[in-house]
DNA sequence: TTGTAGGCGTTATCAT
DNA sequence: ATGATAACGCCTACAA
């Protein structure tokens, strides 16, 4: 319907003001108002004001998709993950998502599943829509990355160590290296691994990082690798439960698992329950993550700052498009052992 | 560096092709290039697939934000909600995402933190962007629904029941009354209460619904109310570990708890095993949620089907917004209890 | 400092 | 079944 108001000022409010309106009832051009409403510079302080008040009083808002088509850029960052449903992600969405809204940018969310190859065409699916992305947990190598950054749009990849894009991680092997020292420590001798090889069909480096710390704890206390005590669980609770019973039935038993997850913990934490093993008596056990709940159930584990890697992929991106920063290197985040009440020295029996 | 492509067919490949490129590419106007490609009646099949090979050659694909002006839709839907780092809204965000997914629509996430007011203000900040929005846990009353409904976004209540928008929610009355009456069948008269009346400010209706599912069953089992068994945990592991010391430090213990959330319950159980208190010999324990990790502590709880609620809400939304449904009335979701090892029969003793 | 006017890439309305 | 062409609402040289 004509909501034609011709009037000036004090008119009307019209259903949902424009740029036109503003400029009209300010009595200013458009680009005046353009830029005035945008704090750019070259604008009277007495305009900027007086622009500023009919915008509020017209309650204008400019058209988000109509500056995107004329600027070229959207202020919004996408965010690609294998999953949502894991504590992990959401940390990490809740990072980004802390420096995006102080920043006026949005935050779109796509999930990729666990398959490899489909990051780079569902990297591509959004790409226009977004000046930029937060890739979490894809793996891709510096192959794909390199062809990520040829396509042009800014991206920090989280979770592996990249020359090719700006990367952020942990460090997987110290982290490891640091539970197992610790139960070598405690005086356990018999320590078992529970890891994850075979997550979805991703290629993910971080199983044989801390794998490798593992390992590396394992020769520095002179201890021997004994493959029976090295199992797969999957990532998962039940995983891990099933790798637990696994480890149970052994003649000679673990008196100690590191698992690299905190998940995988409560699966083992379940199976002792199940067989009466009892925690950290009979057996130690120590996770990777600092899940919320660990704290509850007192689990020892190496706790890895998320949100903070969510935040600071954030603002690396924002760096380089709001102030064209030059594309940062990786960056390394700490990790830490939280000692609780599931590692203790072996039982002398 | 350049695309390397065999432009021998027609002409070379544009740095980004528009829809001009295509057209001129397939010897017909843009009108005809935008009607076949989105499939719209009145293209000729060999017309259509004309176009849809240039299109291919081109790699051409429509600049969203030009569409997005002309058209006046965004193909996104809006999902606030008060934090993202929950197991809740990690599993709800995961639910909306799987049919938006299937129908092509993108996903742009707002926290509103735990303040009541800003709902209605941190929707009007994306409702140009999305042509929907699905509102978690905002807790704002018929009053502000029919605001909301009346500024015409389309939108989809999780978490109360409204009329003046369509809503979605667990029975909570019920899911609390079905914990508490297991507790009394399995013997228990001295069943404390840990719930949370403070999230932030929120005025949230969940607590009270769970509270009176709680004396209902207390009164179908003919058992009395004692204000010294019901206490705040705020929501948190914390805050119920804090309840739990208070209740344990009683002269009369109750022989069993229900807490209004899984999270809380292992709060209560933290404070068990520090008190030595056993579960489930001296102490029953029920939660509600059915978080992921609740099975691996054998944790007694409600379940509520968090994703199929987002699939839900998505679903009505895009029913609405692509084949104009009417908006759908309130919708109850399941709940139901789920028996594991925290409950038992009250020690004799 | 401010104004003018030409895009930006589609969609959608009329004709044809 | 197709084709012209006017919006869509803003940004941004360039001019004044």
């Amino acid at each position: 319907m004509g909501t034609h108001n011709g009037d000036h000022a004090r008119g009307p409010i019209p259903e949902r003001a424009t740029i036109e309106d503003v400029a009209r009832d300010a009595g200013v051009s458009v680009a005046t108002v353009s830029r005035a409403l945008r704090d750019l510079p070259h604008v009277a302080a007495s305009t900027k004001a007086k622009v500023r008040s009919s915008a509020d009083r017209l309650q204008y808002v400019a058209d988000t998709n109509a500056a995107r088509l004329a600027s070229g850029r959207t202020r919004t960052i996408g965010l690609i993950a294998p999953i949502m449903t894991s504590w992990y992600t959401g940390e990490m969405v809740a990072g980004v998502e802390d420096v995006l809204q102080a920043h006026g940018y949005d935050l779109l969310i796509t999930t990729s599943g666990l398959r490899h190859r489909g990051e780079a065409a569902d990297q591509m699916s959004f790409q226009q829509r977004v000046d930029g992305a937060v890739l979490v947990d894809v793996f891709c190598g510096d192959a794909a990355a390199a062809r990520i950054a040829a396509a042009g749009t800014a991206a920090v990849v989280v979770g592996e160590q990249l020359t090719a894009l700006p990367s952020i991680a942990v460090d997987n092997r110290l982290g490891a290296e640091l539970a197992v020292r610790h139960l070598a420590q405690l005086g356990h001798r018999r320590i078992a691994l529970i890891g994850g090889r075979s997550e979805g069909d991703t290629v993910s480096t971080v199983p044989d990082q801390r794998e490798d710390g593992y390992w590396k704890a394992l020769r520095d206390a002179r201890l021997r690798r004994d493959r029976r005590l090295e199992h797969d669980g999957a990532f998962t609770i039940d995983g891990a439960r099933n790798a637990a019973r696994r480890l149970f039935s052994l003649s000679e038993r673990p008196t100690a698992v590191f698992c690299m997850s905190d998940e995988m913990a409560y699966g083992v934490m379940h199976a002792a329950r199940d067989a009466g093993i009892s925690i950290p008596r009979d057996l130690s056990v120590v996770g990777f993550d600092d899940h919320p709940v660990s704290e509850a159930f007192g689990l020892t584990t190496v706790r890895q700052p998320v949100r903070d890697m969510g935040r600071l992929a954030a603002s690396s991106l924002l760096d380089v498009l709001d102030h064209d920063a030059p594309a940062p290197p990786h960056r390394d985040m700490p990790v830490g052992l939280i000692q609780r009440s599931s590692t203790a020295a072996p039982n002398a029996s």
